[in-house]
DNA sequence: CACAAAAGTGACGAAACGTCAATTTGCGAC
DNA sequence: GTCGCAAATTGACGTTTCGTCACTTTTGTG
């Protein structure tokens, strides 16, 4: 073999600085994001978080926006395997939702640690819901109630709008565990979980 | 009597005419966004759509993010007495549950009859949720819940993550009703209420 | 009517945007 | 190695939007 052994990833060094570029202005992104805030971020702030020029940040995206909507696709791929697993190692139903939703609140937390403005000033006025990777989610969501359905795990519900109200709660009650001091992850997930099994009675508390 | 009988109203004209530029200013700004988008928007685009100068815009708004906030709180402020006159209509917490999401989802298909962009683009409403109003919403939400726990109307849960909870539900249940051809709203508020109330089972489907 | 305070105006300098001709870098061919 | 071409980077430049401010107009008051 005269070869390298690295013929396994026949990656030239174009397509390395490529992807490296790239993630360079993302994490340069989250960044300014955070410390100044989405609405006042510039793509010269951005951009000078690297060690490109201006004009190149336009070869990768076309606008903050669109730098705010890789960030928030980047998000959902890395959380879609997780919550994959959640599915697949999960014992029942129940148990099903509870690890989803710990796995959802773990990965807000972590998601927030950076320090800097507060984390409503981070995102843009309007979020999208609807890139590739964010309606993935919901597809996997979604599916996975109507297989809880299908297999009578769960009653005949509209499976869109069941979908949809995991998801809501699960932004809503994320964002208030985020504003809490403590971040009791097993408490919030014991709470939503509870709350969508067995409505009210099933959210009170147990003291 | 020799002063005029409108001495109910001391408003001068002063003052009239500025709160009358301050709403065509809002209503220029729902337009254009409807139009545009809310991102593509700018300052100049909105004030064109009025009869006023562009330094006059500066003595209204600071910027456009100031705008878009100033609608979210207008959405809010319009729809707290319909929440009130909901609570204090309810005859029982099932009734008041329901009818809030009820005048909700009628609120919010109400607020989306302009036609322009898609509804994801623009969305001057209840989005933001640390507004002076948006946070009114909130407590009055919370406040309602409270005292229904307080009078035995519903189990001792945090309230805190419940009002959350019922926020994002009928914000993502109610997006999902939008996008829907046939806006049923009643069938909408049944699921949300039936959820909340009795989880799963509540939420099944009546057929 | 006169005068002062408040509000409106639009031109102007500053700031950010997005482009592009010139330059550098990567890569295959010889 | 080096030659040549394509791809990528660069930063200066013209353009667009921003936000301010000196000036004008409007409103309220005596």
């Amino acid at each position: 073999m005269s070869e390298t052994a690295a013929n396994v990833e026949p990656i030239g060094k174009r397509e390395k600085t490529k992807v490296a570029n790239r993630q360079a202005i993302l994490i340069a992104a989250r960044a300014v994001f955070a410390e100044l805030g989405y609405e006042a971020a510039t793509v010269r702030d951005i951009i000078r978080g690297t060690d490109l020029a201006s004009g190149t940040f336009y070869n990768y995206f076309k606008s903050k926006e669109e730098v705010f909507d890789a960030l928030a696709d980047d998000g959902a791929r890395r959380f879609r395997p997780i919550l994959r697993m959640a599915r697949e190692n999960a014992k029942s139903f129940e148990d099903y939702l509870h690890s989803a939703f710990v796995a959802y609140f773990h990965f807000i937390v972590q998601d927030n640690q950076l320090e800097g403005r507060p984390i409503e000033e981070r995102r843009p006025h309007i979020l999208r819901m609807d890139t590739p990777e964010m309606t993935a989610v919901y597809q996997e969501v979604r599916q996975s109630l109507e297989d809880a359905i299908a297999h009578g795990d769960a009653p005949h519900v509209d499976a869109d709008y069941l979908a949809c109200a995991c998801i809501g709660i699960a932004q809503e009650v994320g964002s208030a565990m985020l504003r809490r001091s403590l971040h009791d992850i097993d408490a919030a997930a014991d709470f939503v979980t509870g709350l969508l099994l067995k409505g009210l009675t099933g959210a009170a508390r147990k003291d």
